[in-house]
DNA sequence: CGCTTGCCTGGAGTGCACTCCAAGGCCATA
DNA sequence: TATGGCCTTGGAGTGCACTCCAGGCAAGCG
């Protein structure tokens, strides 16, 4: 295994100039008008899940039919996909909501996004140096049990 | 069963495979004996979470002073430590509960240790794959603020 | 017309992983 | 003897992130 004080060199090298993310919606702009179920099935969360992100302020408010009913936008799936990422940094929900606070209070609130964003990125590599740091253990462990054809455990590690 | 079996013996350096993690503990064996509190100090977890860890069965019984205080061993310390890398890959504590019993229950386990053991490899892979996925779009949205953010300081003390 | 399907709402419920409480025991120092 | 500190217990409480429920509306179909 390398380092792990060679992540950070690692990280910077890996992403030299951003490479916009590309995105494939299921209709384009100007057809994008997904009902409920339809972005249950994109994004893999539940209508439950979605009507609470919402009440919560973690989506702005979502266009409705002339009957009420939940119309989403491809720019709605993008911010779902953003949130869904967000959430596996394990960043509380509260969080989130004070990102997308931010967001609708317009661009005077730039440093203070980017800001959060750093933050968060921080974590994200502290959190992968972790699990690499955890992966050792586990290797460690599984090559114990792979030899250990009959001869007991050691007492050391249980 | 209250008796622990014979195995204070070290047989941990047979494999040569990966390199054993190093581990440090405040006390040499022998005189390896903590209160609750020195725990605490030493594994960042609260008095609270230990006595918890161990009512549900995440820990043996621990042994206990003539007051009936408890004495942990530098196995326990151990035992902490893999509880706490296992948390961190998000296990479920129900998960490390099983794996606690598995080692219980004796070396006819060895198998199904292994199976979980792989099966939480698997998912650190994936999640840290996960990671590095939300660190492109993280690093693509801070390198947007940077500039607009650059730009909209700019503007502002123009 | 009724039936089914899909969606709506506010509020209550769930599961997890702790986290704390109240009441008390032991023991060293003052 | 008293005070303070550290420890014990079972059980109740907390916070988070959903998850579900009851009751109801609207559209499409035979």
């Amino acid at each position: 295994m390398t380092q792990t004080t060679a992540v950070a060199t690692e990280e910077t090298e890996s992403t030299d100039i951003c490479s916009p993310p590309p995105r494939r919606h299921p209709r384009p702009d100007g057809q994008d008008s997904y009902t409920i179920s339809e972005v249950v099935a994109f994004t893999g969360l539940t209508a439950h899940t979605l009507r609470w992100y919402e009440r919560i302020g973690l989506m702005a408010h979502v266009d409705r039919s002339h009957t009420g009913q939940r119309r989403y936008t491809n720019r709605d799936l993008d911010w779902l996909d953003l949130v869904g990422k967000l959430r596996l940094t394990g960043m509380p929900v509260a969080d989130m909501v004070r990102y997308a606070e931010l967001v609708r209070a317009g661009e005077s609130t730039y440093g203070e996004r980017y800001e959060l964003l750093e933050a968060t990125r921080r974590d994200v590599l502290a959190r992968i140096a972790e699990l690499r740091d955890t992966l050792a253990v586990l290797d460690y462990k599984i090559g114990i049990y792979a030899n250990a054809g009959q001869s007991y455990e050691t007492a050391r590690t249980r």
